[in-house]
DNA sequence: AAACAAAATGTAAAGCTTTACATTTTTGAG
DNA sequence: CTCAAAAATGTAAAGCTTTACATTTTGTTT
C-alpha cells in the first residue's frame, strides 16, 4: 500500500520545504497544486512526486486567509429534534457536499438571542453563506441579513422581503388542496385540531382549510375546533373536549401528524369506527402515519427536498454580484390512506 | 440604539488600523482585546472605545492560524435521519456552544470511503477534535484515528482500544435487563423480532435477551426468531411469519421500536388482545411508543445524553498532553407501559 | 538622585497561502 | 544568429493575528 493520504503527515509539512525539496519557488508548488496558471510538464512532475511523498496538503487556513473563502455554511435551524429540520440538514448537507462545501450547525432553541449570536457568530467565523431555519420571520431578522456582505437563504418562510430569498412550503395553499381532497369524497362537517396559536405555520394551514371550506359556502364551526400544542397527546385531549360537545362531525383534519394520531386514538377509544364513522387526515407525513393500524392521511411534502434547494439558491448566490430574489415553494401531494373514507368505496 | 455589534461592519478593519487610531501598536490592541498581558487602565479604555466605535473583531482565520487552534469540532454520523443521531447531535451540540466551540456536521450514510473522506477532510479544515458515530466499528477507523495529533470519541461502539475513548449504550446489558423484567412477569415463551444480520448493535441486543433467558434455563425457539430492517412494516411481516407457523408464544421483543410497533399491529389485526393473549416490548423508546392505542413498553436511553458526554469527553481530551482513555455507557430504564401483562394485575 | 524592579508598550517573526507583477528562459520567425 | 513573443518561474506583498522578546516608561527604594 503506497502512502495513506492525510493520516501519514507526521508533522505539518508546508509548501516553502515542499518548494525547497523541489528546487524551486513556492508560487510553483501552489501553481502545482491548485493547477493554475503556467507549469511545464517536467517540473509538475516532480513537484507532484515530492508532494505524493511527503504527503503535503496546504493549510487550510491560511489558504482560505488568503482567498477570503472558508466554503463554510452557517446554518441556523430552531430544533434539532423532530422529524423534519434534521431531513433538511441532510438535504443541505448532501448539495454542499457535492459542491466541496462544509456545513457549520447552529441551533437556537427558538431563541430571538440565539438567533442573532449565532448570525454574529457565523459572520466572524467568515462562512461563505448562511441557511436560515426559523419559526418565524421578523423585520429584525431582515434588518441583520441586509447588513450582511453574504447571501442568506431562509427556509420555511415567506421572507416578504424582495432582497431575501427563501424556500418554503406553501402551509395554506396544501391545506387548502387536503380539505378540498377531503370534501370531495363527501364531507361536510369537518372538526379542525389546530397547534398554538402563535404559530405562523399552523395559522396558514387553519386558513387554508377554511378557504377550502368557504369555496363551497361552509365553514369550520366553532364548537369542532380545537387547539394543541401539536403532540400526540394534544391531539387525544382536544379531540376528547370536541367529543364531550356532542355535536356530529363526519371529518377530523390536524395540523400535524401528532396529532391527528392522537385524534384517531381517542375516536378509537370512544367506538367510532375509522373511516366510516369519521375520517382523520393530518397536514404532514412523518413516520406516525405508518405506525397505527390504519395508515393515517396526510400531506406530503420534503424536508429534504427543502433543505437541497435552501443549499442551491444559496450556492447559486454565493459568487454573485448583486443578490438576486429567488422564492421556491416545495411540491406536495395529498395522500389518503385508510383513514379517510372514500367515495367509490363507500 | 447604539452599535449593532458585527452587523454594522460595512468594511473590514483591522487590527492595525485600530492601533493606527488609538495611537498604540498592534500588540497592545491585541492585549486588550484578549485581555492578555498587562495594560494601563487609560489605555485600555482608549482602545476599547475605539473597538466599539468601528465594531472591530479580530479576523477569526488570521487568529486561528495563528493560535492553531480552529474551536471547531467536527462530527461524523452515518445517517441524519431517524431519531437517535439528531438528538445525539443536539447533545454534541448543547455542550460544544456552552463552550465556545462550533460543530461541523459530515454524514458518512453507512459508506466506509465516505466516513475515510470526512475525516481528511476534518483534518485538513484543522478541527481540533472529532465525535465519530458509526454502525461498526473497525480495525481501519483505529489506525486512522491513531495516526491523527487530535482527539477522537466515538458514539455507539465499544472501541475495543485502550487509546480511543468512546461513549455508547451497553446494548446487551439492557436488552437483557429488559428480557428479564419480561420473564418476572411471569412470561416464558419469548418471540424474537431482530435487525439486519450484519448489525452489531443487533446482536448485542439479540444475545442480550438469550442470556436473559439462559439464567432461568430457557432458549429462544428459533421457530419464534424473526428477522427484519428495523421498520414498521418488517415488523409486521415478520410478526405475521411466526403467527402463520403455529407455535404458541405469550410475549414478543423486539430490536426497536419500529419492528414493535408493526409486530403490534400485526398481533392485533389476529385478534390478540394485547397484552393479555401477548406482551410486546420494543428495545428502545421513540416517538412511536406514543403512537399506537395501546402506549408500548420499551426501554429508555438518552441520545442526547450520549451526545452530550461524548462532547463533554472530547473537549475534556482537548488540550491533554496524553489522550487518556475513557469509556462511558450511559444508563438507561426499562419502561412497561400498556403492552407489558404485569403479574401484579394478571 | 541613582539604581533597580516592575509595568507598559513596541518590534518583528511566525503562522502559510495566493497572486500580481517582475524576471528569466525558451521557442520560433526572420 | 538575433529579436520578439510566449512560456516558465521567481519575488514579494497581502491577507491578519498572536506572542516572544526587546525596549521604554514609571515607580520605588536607598
Amino acid at each position: 500500500m503506497a502512502h495513506c493520504g492525510v493520516f501519514n503527515l507526521q508533522k505539518d509539512i508546508n509548501i516553502s520545504e515542499v518548494a525547497k525539496k523541489a528546487g524551486v519557488s513556492i508560487a510553483t508548488v501552489s501553481r502545482v497544486f491548485n493547477n493554475s496558471g503556467r507549469v511545464k510538464e517536467s517540473t509538475r512532475k516532480k513537484i507532484q512526486a515530492i508532494i505524493e511523498e511527503t504527503g503535503y496538503r496546504p493549510n487550510v487556513l491560511a489558504r482560505e486567509l488568503a482567498e477570503k473563502k472558508t466554503h463554510l455554511i452557517g446554518m441556523i435551524v430552531h430544533s434539532l429534534t423532530g422529524e423534519g429540520l434534521p431531513r433538511a440538514i441532510n438535504g443541505v448537507n448532501q448539495v454542499l457536499d457535492e459542491n466541496g462545501y462544509n456545513l457549520l450547525i447552529a441551533c437556537s432553541e427558538g431563541s430571538f438571542e440565539k438567533e442573532k449570536k449565532h448570525f454574529e457568530l457565523f459572520r466572524l467565523k467568515r462562512v461563505d453563506g448562511i441557511i436560515f431555519a426559523t419559526r418565524q420571520f421578523k423585520p429584525e431578522h431582515a434588518e441583520w441579513i441586509k447588513k450582511l456582505p453574504i447571501p442568506v437563504v431562509v427556509l420555511l418562510q415567506d421572507t416578504q422581503e424582495q432582497e431575501i430569498p427563501f424556500v418554503a412550503f406553501d402551509n395554506k395553499r396544501f391545506a387548502k388542496e387536503a380539505t378540498k381532497t377531503l370534501l370531495e369524497q363527501g364531507h361536510q362537517a369537518v372538526a379542525y385540531l389546530g397547534g398554538p396559536e402563535n404559530s405562523v405555520n399552523s395559522a396558514e394551514r387553519k386558513s387554508g382549510v377554511e378557504e377550502a371550506l368557504g369555496e363551497i359556502k361552509l365553514q369550520l364551526d366553532r364548537e369542532l375546533i380545537g387547539q394543541g400544542n401539536y403532540l400526540i397527546e394534544s391531539g387525544y385531549n382536544e379531540m376528547e373536549k370536541i367529543i364531550q360537545k356532542g355535536k356530529r362531525f363526519d371529518s377530523v383534519i390536524a395540523v400535524n401528524d401528532g396529532m391527528a394520531i392522537g385524534a384517531l386514538n381517542c375516536l378509537q377509544d370512544h367506538g367510532f369506527n375509522i373511516p366510516n364513522d369519521v375520517s382523520v387526515l393530518g397536514l404532514d407525513d412523518t413516520v406516525l402515519t405508518q405506525a397505527s393500524r390504519l395508515k393515517l392521511s396526510g400531506v406530503h411534502y420534503s424536508y429534504t427536498d427543502l433543505g437541497r434547494q435552501g443549499a442551491d439558491m444559496l450556492l447559486r448566490q454565493i459568487g454573485q454580484e448583486e443578490i438576486s430574489f429567488e422564492k421556491i415553494m416545495i411540491p406536495f401531494e395529498v395522500k389518503l390512506r385508510e383513514t379517510v373514507k372514500h367515495k367509490e368505496k363507500g
